[in-house]
This record gives structure tokens, sequence and C-alpha cells, in this order.
DNA sequence: TTGAAAGCGATACCAT
DNA sequence: ATGGTATCGCTTTCAA
């Protein structure tokens, strides 16, 4: 079995007290001793064991990330950037799908019991009663592309602004008769981009509307399903779409169907992900990676108490023209 | 402060053993007593920790996983299928990205310390002699596409019948300089999948050569920066890429410098990401999620101790034609 | 500078 | 069926 604290000081000749000033510098310790005890440690390889020393510390030294799925691009990049702060603080990362999972609720409880904060990562991973039990309880929590709780910190992309200048740029190529792909009960980012591209509406100098159509998932299979359904009858000017996925999707089945674009109709999409280059999609970009960079910023801030109100960081969005809508301006 | 077994206990007015029992509702325990501990607990809204638990038991109940990257789809993928077989067996899973960290070996060897057991991915996070190290201390380790290690689990993709079958792809299609872009040195999938090639030019009943253009990174920048050095000189009959995203940045940079695929010069890549479908790549498709799940489970295996003698899985992977080798015969 | 001992929060064995 | 207690591996006073 393992080396303990315990066998490296009998080895030494030392306490364990001693053994563990050693182990973390922390204390001054005779250089001799010193020497001695690490020589010991080396000889029986030994490492001191997180459980030990996190149970005397009471903290794990380890963060929570929760987030319903990794297989799309987005939150694999939202990871990615949380993984990368959070290990240059030096802190573990948990992560936790709540995709396909029945009792994903529980699963969050559990991950908080283990971690010294936690990032939710969108509103179809847990119940908001949920996130309020363990803010109630003390968990340190960052909520990301979730709807802002007063007393809890997040960290969101911006939706409004990107969501109008889409808009605006469809109205500028003569659309006029937009449908909206995406159910906005499904998530707030999805409400807020909707919401942007009504007012884009109310404000232009042309008449033009937006029919909201709503679809099951935000994955290419639906995208191309509500193509099957527009086919029959008359599209429509421009498909606006909640995410690239959705859009790419629309574009393969309408490709397929040898419907001409952008002449015929366009096609928006939300996030830029890497698809979106090579199908030529007009986008607005997201700065995924920053996402998750904040918020374990923010968590690491709360966990270490040098910060105790609340704060909420909108990140800036990126409108990305391509073939898609235009064959003219082409944005790389 | 978050409420003890002790308090539990005192409320209660049981001992601490008895808490325990009904926590884990393990041992009999008389209904009655059993109500008024639940009781209790509920009012102090206990947890019970999972660290002073660990330390009891000894174990972690959470799996590690060390991958190189999650900016990429194919990790991504392949943490996406581990998590969600090791959460379907109990088990918390712990990250751990090696890019751009140069004290990686550490880090893995603190991942260790918290983990029943881990996972390596791919030959470019750690260093052979720490996952050496790390066995012969007796940590159950996996590794997903790595060389096989005798003593030690592994799960790779096929890479050689592939390798072959595309080849053959190519020469079908009368190509017969080729060039493969990737480094062999990097990774042992990118060695085998060039050894295949080798093999089938050899086996071949035509005369055909291969030229090995060496690259830093196996993504797009790298990719088209290799374009750029041969639209020069001649260009091969096809660039054979070590995976996708070296293909996906050959092929932008040779559309834009106007050059006719598939009949002017064939791209092939690896892996089959989203974004290959959308550029019409000839790839192969990895079972990357399968990677990740089959991992787990062996993991399971040795966590649990249902087997003792390693195992080596090699999975199947299938070539994917499209227009950058062929406008005839596509697989979709 | 070093050691002894009291936690930290649970599990599990041995009594009763 | 329940309680007492040693134990897990470490940190952290308090003394010496």
């Amino acid at each position: 079995m393992r080396a303990t604290i315990r066998d490296v000081a009998r080895q030494a000749g030392v306490s364990i007290a001693t053994v563990s000033r050693v182990m973390r510098d922390s204390e001054t310790v005779r250089p001799e001793t010193r020497d001695r005890v690490l020589a010991a440690a080396g000889d029986l390889e030994f490492v001191p064991s997180h459980l030990g020393r996190q149970l005397a510390e009471r903290r794990h030294a380890a963060n929570g990330i929760v987030f319903p799925d990794l297989s799309g691009p987005y939150y694999a990049e939202v990871v990615l950037g949380y993984e990368a702060v959070a290990a240059e603080l030096g802190r573990s990362v948990l992560i936790l799908s709540t995709r396909g999972r029945d009792d994903a609720d529980d699963a969050v409880r559990a991950m908080a019991e283990r971690c010294d904060g936690l990032v939710v990562v969108s509103g179809r991973t847990v119940d908001d009663d949920v996130v309020a039990r363990l803010a109630a309880r003390g968990t340190s929590l960052v909520l990301v592309a979730r709807p802002p709780v007063d007393t809890v910190d997040s960290v969101n992309a911006e939706n409004d602004a990107s969501a109008r200048a889409l808009t605006r740029h469809l109205l500028d190529l003569g659309a006029r008769r937009l449908v909206f792909v995406g159910d906005p009960s499904t998530s707030p980012d999805v409400a807020e981009r909707l919401h942007g591209v009504q007012e884009a509406l109310t404000e232009a100098d042309v008449a033009a509307d937006v029919e909201i159509r709503h679809v099951q998932n935000l994955d290419e299979q639906c995208g191309a399903e509500v193509v099957g359904d527009y086919l029959g009858r008359a599209l429509p000017d421009a498909f606006v779409c909640a995410n690239d996925e959705l859009a790419l999707g629309m574009l393969g089945r309408l490709r397929a169907a040898g419907v001409d674009l952008p002449s015929r109709v366009r096609v928006t999409g939300w996030d830029d992900v890497m698809a979106a280059r090579y199908a030529g999609l007009t986008t607005v970009r997201q700065p995924m990676r920053e996402l998750g960079a904040t918020a374990a910023r923010l968590l690491d801030e709360l966990i270490s108490g040098t910060r105790t109100h609340p704060r909420h960081e909108l990140l800036p969005t990126q409108l990305v023209v391509r073939t898609s809508t235009t064959l003219g301006k082409e944005t790389p």
C-alpha cells in the first residue's frame, strides 16, 4: 500500500507534524531535518493524500461544471475555457453532463458535496429551485447562459444587439417574411434572440414580420425536418435559426432539394461553430471559451472570499456574414 | 456551517454509528429510530460529507480523464462517452487538459491522487514513464489512442485497414503521387495511418508513391500553410491528411486559390468531424464516443477488481467517401 | 526547531 | 437493534 505521512515520519525519525511542514514547505524546518524527511519521502515514494489534506483543510480544491451535453461544439468550448483557468488557479475540475439523466438534480447536489463551488451552464440542466437551494446552503455558484438571479453570479453572451444587427442585415437584403426556428421557452438565450429580432422588425421602416417555428431540439435533424415541412408550401425569405446546428441541418436539406441559396431563401445560425465556416453560414459568433474562463474567475473570487457582492458579466458577440445570406460582402 | 453526523446524532438522540447506518440504509435499524434520524437529518439539512466518507472507505468514487485539448471535436466526444458511462456507474469525472501546460506530469500525478483510476488519451499528454510509474503504484489505468503497453489496458480505433481502404480508393481514382500530411512521430495513430498508406501502395499493382509532409500541429492553420507551400510548385494527386482539421484547412485554402476539386487535387481527412460533412470531405469515421465509453467500462472492471488481466480493445473505423475525392459515388 | 495530540467527518468492528 | 470507539491521512494548535 501507499506510504503515509506516518511511514515517512518513522523512517526519517521525526514526527508527522514535521513531515507535514516539510511537505508544504510552509514553516521553518532545520535544513538537515528537512533533507532527511525529503529523502525518506522520496525513498517511500510518498505522495500526500488529497483526501486527508482536504479533510483537514475542509476544502476540496476542486470546482464543478454542469452542462447539458458535450456533443455540440458550444459546451465543449465553454468547458475548455473553464478548465484552463481553473487549472491555472490550482483547482481540479469535475464535470457533469445532464443529458439523458433523470436524476440530474440529485447528481448536481452530490457534485456540490465534492466541490468548493460550481458553475451551471444553460437552463436546461437543473431546476431553478435546485440552484436556489445550493445558493442558500452557501455553495459558491456561477450561472452561465442562464437568466441572471440577483444574488447569484452570472456570465452571459450578448444576444439582443446581435440579433438586431442580424435582422437588419436580412432586411437590408430585402427579406420581409422571416421564420424564427427554435423554441424560445427552451432557453433564455433563445428567447432573447427572438426578442431582438422582433424589436428590429418593429423599429424598421419597412413592413416585415416573423413567424415562430417551434422545434423539439436544436440539432441538425430538427433543422432538416423543418425544411421538409416548408418544401411543400411557400418558403419564407429567411430562416433565422436559434443556433448553428439547426441552420446547418436546414442548409443540408435545402441543398439536397436543389433550393438555390441565398437567392431563393436565406438562412442564419448562432454560435459560429467550426462547421459554420465550411457551410458558409451567416451567424453570430459567441466567445464560448471566454464564457467558461470568466465563470472560472468569478467562481474563484467567491470561493476565496475576495468578493461577496454578486456580479453579472455580459460578453460581446459579433455578426458574421457569409454566403448563406449574401454572396456580396463576405466576412471571413 | 454544515451539519455533521454528530449534530444529527445529538439531535436524534442516537449514536453517530446509527446515523451512519441510516444514511446508507445498509443495516437493520428500527423503523422508529430510523424515522427519528431522518427527521433530524432533514431538519439540519444534513448531507454526508464525501470527504469523510471517502477517507473512511479509502476510495474516491471518482475517475479521471487526461486529454491534450477539448477544442477539436475529437476529444470532446471521447470525454462525453466516458462521462456518460462513468456517471452510469456512479462515479464522478475529473478532467485534465494538458494543452499549454508545462507541469502536465505533476498535474496527472496529482489527479491520480484524487481518483480511483484514470484514462489517458493520446500520446501527446504525458510521458510514458509517468504512465509506467502510475501503473507501478497500482493506479488503475486505461490508455486511449496510445500505443498499447502489455500490462496496461488500452482502447484504440482501427487505423491500418481503413488507411489501406482509403489509399486504394485514391489509387482507383487514378491518383499516383500522394502526400501524407502530418507528423507520424506525434502520435502512434498517425504513424499507423501512414503505415497503412504505405502498405497499400506496396501491395498495389500500379506504381505510386507517397511523400511525407511534416507539420507543427494537426490544425486548420497548418493545413492552409501546407497548401501555400504547394501552390508555388506542382500539386500532387492527393493530400492524405492525418486528421480532418488539417484537411479542412487545406480545402479552404485550395478553394480560395481557385484550385478545382477533386479534379485537380484530392484531399482526405480522418475522424469525420461534423464540419467534414459540410465541407464534403472524404475521411475515415472513428467511433469517438465509443472510445470513451469503452475506456470507462474497462476502468470500472479494474477498479472493482472484476478483472485483473489486461485487455486491449480495437474499435472499427469506416471509410466515408465524399466530394473532396470524387463526385461520383458519395457516401452520406 | 520540533513533538504530542486534538480535530476533520465519516465507516466499521466489537460489544451489548 | 444500537452504542462505543478505533481508524482513515492529514493539518494545526500548543508545549517544550
